[in-house]
DNA sequence: ATATTAGATTAGACGTATTCTAAACTCCGG
DNA sequence: CCGGAGTTTAGAATACGTCTAATCTAATAT
């Protein structure tokens, strides 16, 4: 995904392409190891140091309501962002909290009557354990 | 699951059975809303105004660790809780946040090379969209 | 029964992640 | 150029959860 294929999408959600939002977006894009909103700060701060957490922060819930960016929240610890490109499903480490992504594979959807009237938009499979680096050794509190 | 049961569960995984203790494993078997901490805190106390709320968050902790208790985290929200019952699914309510049951259902496990070298210990299903009684009309911010 | 002690509880301070507020700015159409 | 919707900002405020250090208690050993 390119700068102009990030301007597009914005655009076609309705979204200013601001500097701000555009930079979000693009740090998502490049970077899928699945950021916290304060890394995503952190890293477009650097490059702009006029941004503002308020505006990271506005900006990754716009993006989410867009469906261009998917939350994954993870119990205790910050929630973590990823642009949605290819589809995948996550793998979170109970140790470190780190999110990885595993190859998507097709989830069976509920029986209707166990649905009744509620409207279903997504169906997210999560799996838990130990990732590689924890697996090893009882090692890091928190990975690279 | 009765008195006796949830005692005798808290001593198979070597916690002691204090009062306070009972007590949210109690009020999690009888109330399979998935309250968040909160809510457990204000039951409990209600009964018993000795306890407190660091009690009842170290007591979650516990509980979830000795796997008697799932933990479901909901993005911008409290945690829910749940006792582990009869297995189920789970549906957020992307409007309200409730979280409620859906039937359970076998779920495929990640092809072993997607996997690699990480250690897996749950595959969690989670059914997002709007429950029932936000899909009605754009009413509660918070269901009862 | 009583003593022992690891484990549990407490109130309230603290910390971190996230949202709110109100003023200022930016972009664009009229 | 004007107006207004959408954005951005710094910092205050809130929500949720954890920590501390003193005190207490359940389960075991005596």
């Amino acid at each position: 995904m390119d700068a102009r294929a990030i301007r597009q999408s914005l655009e076609d959600s309705g979204l200013r392409c601001t500097a701000q939002r555009y930079a979000v977006m693009a740090f998502l894009v490049e970077h899928a190891g699945h950021p916290t909103a304060a890394e995503i700060f952190a890293a477009v701060n650097r490059v702009d140091p006029r941004s503002s957490r308020a505006t990271t922060y506005n900006n990754l819930r716009d993006l989410v309501r867009a469906g261009l960016v998917r939350e994954v929240a993870v119990e205790g610890r910050a929630a973590r962002f990823d642009a949605r490109g290819i589809r995948h499903h996550h793998f979170v480490c109970d140790r470190c909290g780190n999110v990885e992504d595993l190859e998507w594979y097709d989830v069976p959807r509920p029986a209707s009557h166990s649905l009744g009237k509620r409207v279903l938009r997504e169906c997210e499979l999560i799996f838990r354990g130990l990732c590689s680096n924890c697996a090893r050794r009882r090692a890091p509190r928190k990975a690279s």
